[in-house]
DNA sequence: GTAATATACAATCAAATGGTTGTATTAGAG
DNA sequence: CTCTAATACAACCATTTGATTGTATATTAC
């Protein structure tokens, strides 16, 4: 089983790409179905070059890849990035459990001094 | 069941304010404990004012509250954010899932020229 | 081969971000 | 009451971001 190790900076990109409305868009259509870069700067009021760079912005995150077919560039969604992002959240609930559980302890002991020890 | 209605802005706020690792840091922290403005900036290079600003940002994204306690202001984790943006995060999910039924149903019969009609 | 389409990429620019220092306010300690 | 600790907030600055236009390159269509 691979502990994938992602870096801060890679977890800096990762939220930051999915910080912004049209780069979100861009990834839920892209795991449903592969587009072509212009297919999706048709999609939205903005220049193709600035869609462009969103889609730059999703690569350099891992949130999708492009593939070559002929002169379009298909970019397809990368579900196992939006997986590890999952993870990372995942981590922030157990430290809230932990939480829970030393309020428990105390309630169940009836406030001792120093529990466990 | 209340359908908790995140607005784009929102949801770039959200995502944004994960975005960095000294924030990232801080929900982690006031997850576990309540921690005053003061104690948080201690523990990062850098000044209180900074720490503040990015607590603020925290804030703004509702990934924290903060409560007075005398001439202190304790930072507390929100957990509902957290799984609100678990949320989001499982739609990418479900997308990704309707991908695979069409081709599923797409290789179950054998690939017709218009399955479905 | 030539024209049109799809993409890449550089230069530019305004606005937002992440940090700083300095000043003001508020609450607790002595 | 006075001093100090904790916070708030404004002003400022460098860098990054999100967008633009313009130019170059590659592939398909005719």
């Amino acid at each position: 089983m691979v502990v994938l190790e992602l870096s801060e900076q890679d977890v800096n990109r990762l939220f930051r790409a999915l910080a912004d409305a049209t780069r979100r868009d861009i990834v839920r259509r892209t795991l449903v179905t592969d587009i072509s870069v212009s297919q999706l700067a048709d999609s939205y009021e903005m220049s193709f070059a600035a869609v462009q760079k969103h889609i730059a912005v999703l690569e350099e995150a891992h949130l999708v890849t492009k593939a070559a077919r002929g002169r379009e560039r298909m970019v397809r969604g990368n579900l196992v990035r939006i997986r590890q992002a999952q993870r990372l959240l995942d981590h922030f609930e157990e430290l809230w459990r932990s939480r829970m559980e030393r309020l428990d302890s105390l309630l169940a002991e009836g406030s001792p001094d120093s529990p466990d020890t």
